[in-house]
Parts: structure tokens; C-alpha cells; sequence
DNA sequence: TCTATTGATGCCCTGGAGGTATTACCGATG
DNA sequence: CATCGGTAATACCTCCAGGGCATCAATAGA
């Protein structure tokens, strides 16, 4: 078979037409030069170039061979640049899971990095729940998740890249809705929206204990799985709820949102990901979606104290 | 730059998933195969497969590699195929320059021919009179001609391919017209449609040469360029004239054509060419149409000979 | 713990690509 | 017409990168 660098010696003949230039060209000697030429109509069959003592000429086969060699060449050198590249994680494709509340800021800033760093890099973007990106995962359906910490598989590797902050709703015209802030205790005798334990125990275990912790049992007048949802009940005055601060930026109104004086633990939203999978690409998302939420958690700190 | 042994290994052993087999089926040792891919991968940056103990897998950067590399390698294949069919003529491009007359079986049969023994040349064909081939040869606008023996530029070399005789065209009404032949003194006094000197040089002087050997100078009573022409102004009753017999072939209705007793010279159809542009595809379509004229020679002797 | 499998490493060898010197050929030039 | 200049081809030698063989290292499986 044909070898590059036969390609290029005839690409730089045929475009000197002339062997000595062409050999300086190539940083070779023209003896060599001539040699391989020689060797490469042998090897055809067929005359590329039509000798007279004067002057080099291309036949139709070398004019043939010129064109379709420099497509070849052309095509190689771009397959060097992007397997270097793709090595780089700068090109490939990723496919991406979400919980819906990373919608509201995280997700968004994220992809927005990611498209500027890797512009070549094409990514594929699934709304899951976090127990259909736990099996997604697995299946590798996905590449990565942006999710909630919960039990993956072995083989699934996690990083939290930011930790929020419980916050309460309560519907605008609520006694509450002017304060700040509240110890959770003001809190139980009221109506709560609680999230169901089956579909999100992470959220329903956590809003649980901090309740318990501050001295009662939040009485569940509805339940909800997404937190869009159970803001969106407490607007509309069916009770209170505790919600991740994310919520804030859901952009629904008649709604207040008050700190919890107790200082409950956050909740985390983390990456996961299957080991064995690990490629470029990945490692690039990761890095930029851990500081894209460390800014958040920034600017959350820095509300925090202005209050 | 990569070199084409290089995506041939990285093809085999992304297809095996196995460095042992992939260098047997390389016809190569599995260490030299191991030592080539981490070369590749220290050459571009990246990593190509994930070599645990147990078994290879594919990175993104490899299945990239993989992809291209079969790409390349299958365009490559194509090239050097091609090549060698260029070289033995079987590709290409042929500009034909054809005088009409050529159009009444030998042009088409030759170029029935050229095309089944060499369908991938493509053929471009152009009618052309004698002299504006004889330019379009210095000027490379053909590539070669299909026309009459004439003076040519140096370089220029013509190859006789057939030699047709002469034979009178009379109307159908005439009193010869039932003969089979004619001695050229019984026209002697006939109106003759003739050839002009100017743009026919070779017809205009074979036929007043034979006719002056008759004994008689032809009374000229109309001139024309293309032999179809002079036949029809004879099916029209203008006169006789003395055409090459290829106008048998011209399906022109009320002509009827006498052979000519003296036997007087024929006349040569030739291919000419640029001797410096010569190429395989040339030579072919020279040899075929140089059989091709020996088919209508030998059916005009039966012709002849039947008589 | 031992064995089998498989990729990696060390060391040596060789074919072929390349270099230098030279030849062969032809056109130009006085 | 002899000579010179330019150019591709040839002869001969060198050297290195790709390849082979032997072996190691790591791991899975019995």
C-alpha cells in the first residue's frame, strides 16, 4: 500500500515540477528523491511524471494521483488535529442528565462555560429524576449527572460541587413572609408540603430530621416531587414548605422566603458518573461545573451576610 | 505527521480489542504493535484505549482514530487503484476532435468500442473541421483528432487508420444511375458539385487530379464544405459529384453511387496528436481506432468484391 | 498460592530510506 | 564544435526506526 510520505514526494514534484526544488522542499537530497518516485511508478504501474533533460511534466496519472493525494493529506493532517483534540476532551460528545431544579442557575451557566472553553464538543441534554440518572448511569444512557447524593452502584463516582442552604416558603400574605428569618419551631402548626419519600427521599429525610431536631413532626397536607411544584402550591396558599434556596430563582411570585435560624445541614448537588467512562470531555465538565458552583455558593455567602 | 502503518495498527487493534491478535492479524509480533501505539498516542497527546489487565477499550480519541482512520485508508486503497488504472488508460479524459463525415460509422463505432473496454474515460467530443483541429492539436484543446491527412505543425503526428475510395454521386434519375460503375470520362460534361479549394485543399485537389488524368477539367457548377452537403445538392438534381464512399452511409435519399473504373487513389481518414501529450488513454483509443478502420476497409473489399 | 493470560520492556538485528559522489544526457553559448 | 551548466539517474555507503525474541509485570481465576 501507498505510504504518506510517497504522497507528499509526488505532492512536491508535481507542484515544483522539478526534482532538486522539490527535494530542498522536502529537506532531502534529490538522488532520494528521485529514487522514490521511481519506486511509486514501479509500484503502480503507472508513469506519473514524463522526464524530458529540461523539464518535469505530470501525465494524467500524476495529475490524478496530485489531486486526490492532497484531498488524502488534507484529510490526515486534520485527523492528527483532532484526535489531539478529542485527546484534550476539546472535541466529542457528552450527554448530559439534570434534575429539574438545576435548571434555575447552575445547569445553564455551566453549559453556557462549556460551549465557550469546547465549542466542538457537542452535548446532549436529558431532564431526569434522580433515581432515572442513578439507572442511566449504569445503562450508560448518560455520561453524566447532575444530580442529588443518593446509593449509585459500584462503579459510580460522585463530587459535590456545591451545597445549599434549606430555606421556608410561605405564601406572601402569611404572617411570616416580612421576616428574614424563623426558627423552624414557628413553623408547626402549619400545613407543610413535604416531598414524597418513595421518589425523593434525600429531600423528604432531610426536611424530616430538621424538623424533629427543632421539636416536631411537619403535618403533610400535599405532597409534591418537584420543587418547582411544591413552590408553586405554596404560592398559590395550600401551606408551607422547606425548599432548597434555588428556589428563589424560579421566578414565582406570592411567595416569601425566609432563612432558617437553626442553620439546618445543606443539601448537596453533586456530579456522578461511571468510572469506567471517564473521557476528556468529562473531566473538562466537571471542572467547570465545580466552579461554576463554588460561585454560587459564593454569592450565596455574600447574601447571607448582607442580611 | 501520521503515517498510514500507523492508523492501519490503530484499525486493528480498536477492531480486535486485543494486541495479540490484532498483530497477528497485522503479520507483526504483539510487542512491536504495543510499542507503535503508545507511540501514536505520545505523537498526538491522547489516549487511544484503556488497557486494563483484562481487556482494551476504546477512548473517545480512539473511536475518533478509528473512524477516520478507516476513511483514509479506504480512500488510499481507491487512490493507488486508480492510479494504476490511470496508467493503464483505463481513466481519464479523452477530447476528441471528429470532422463530420467521421459521424456515419466510424466515429460512433469506435467510441461504442472505447467505451466498453474503458468505461471510466470520459470522452469529450468536438466537430471540428480539418483545420480548426489541426489549431485545436497545437493549442491543446484536443487531445487528439479524427480528421483527413493535411499539413501539420512539428509535434503533430498522424497515424493513417483507413484509406476510403472515391466514388461518383449521381441522381437517381440520371442515366448512370443504374450502373454499378463508370469510367470518370463519361461525366466529362456534367455540372459538378465540388469541394472548395480554400476550406477542402485535399478533396478539391485529389478530384481535379483524377478528373485531369480522365482527360477533362469538372465543370463546376456549385461548391460545398461537408460531404452531406454535396450529396444532397446531388439527391436535389444540381449535378454530379465525387465523394468518399462513406457517403453511402449518409442515408440521403435519390443518389445513387457508381464505383470509378480508373481506381484512382483513396483517400486516408487519420488520427493525429500531439506527440508530447501522448497518453495511455491515447494509445488506447489509437489501437481501437485503428481496428476499427480495418473492420470498414475489409467490408468495402466484400463490397468490391461482391460486384 | 499457583497458573494462565496479556500487555509492557529490554535488547538486538535488519531493511530501506537517505546522504555523498559521480555519471549521463542534453541544451546553450562562445 | 567544444565546453559548460543544469538536471535527473546511478553507485555505494550509512544509519535508524520498526520488528523479532526473550522476558517481565500485573491481574484474574482455580
Amino acid at each position: 500500500m501507498l505510504e504518506i510520505r510517497q504522497l507528499r514526494y509526488v505532492q512536491a514534484v508535481a507542484e515544483e515540477l522539478h526534482f532538486g526544488r522539490a527535494a530542498a522542499r522536502l529537506h532531502i537530497a534529490q538522488p532520494a528523491l528521485s529514487r522514490q518516485i521511481q519506486q511509486i511508478e514501479q509500484q503502480t504501474g503507472a508513469a506519473l511524471f514524463v522526464r524530458t533533460q529540461r523539464k518535469v511534466e505530470l501525465t494524467a496519472a500524476g495529475a490524478l494521483m496530485l489531486e486526490r493525494s492532497r484531498s488524502i493529506l488534507r484529510e490526515l493532517e486534520q485527523l492528527e488535529q483532532d484526535v489531539r483534540r478529542a485527546g484534550k476532551g476539546e472535541l466529542g460528545r457528552l450527554t448530559i442528565g439534570f434534575i429539574h431544579s438545576s435548571t434555575y442557575g447552575l445547569l445553564p451557566r455551566t453549559l453556557q462555560r462549556f460551549r465557550d472553553l469546547y465549542p466542538d464538543v457537542e452535548l446532549e441534554l436529558r431532564e431526569m429524576s434522580i433515581a432515572d440518572q442513578a439507572t442511566a448511569l449504569g445503562r450508560d444512557h448518560i455520561d453524566v449527572g447532575l444530580t442529588r447524593p443518593a446509593r449509585y452502584a459500584p462503579g459510580i463516582e460522585t463530587l459535590s460541587i456545591m451545597e445549599e442552604d434549606f430555606v421556608v416558603a410561605v405564601p406572601a400574605y402569611h404572617a411570616l413572609a416580612s421576616s428574614a428569618s424563623t426558627p423552624l419551631a414557628r413553623l408547626s402548626n402549619e400545613p407543610f408540603i413535604l416531598f414524597p419519600r418513595a421518589s425523593s427521599p434525600l429531600f423528604n429525610a432531610s426536611i424530616l430530621r430538621m424538623c424533629e431536631a427543632a421539636g416536631f413532626t411537619p403535618q403533610a397536607i400535599q405532597t409534591a416531587t418537584q420543587v418547582h411544584t411544591v413552590v408553586g402550591l405554596v404560592s398559590a396558599g395550600m401551606g408551607v414548605a422547606i425548599v432548597p434556596v434555588t428556589a428563589k430563582n424560579m421566578q414565582v411570585s406570592g411567595v416569601a422566603f425566609l432563612r432558617i435560624q437553626e442553620d439546618p445541614p445543606p443539601v448537596s448537588v453533586v456530579l456522578a458518573w461511571r468510572t469506567s467512562r471517564e473521557t476528556p470531555s468529562l473531566r473538562a465538565f466537571r471542572a467547570i461545573a465545580l466552579t461554576v458552583g463554588e460561585e454560587f455558593m459564593a454569592a450565596q455567602a455574600r447574601t447571607r451576610l448582607r442580611r
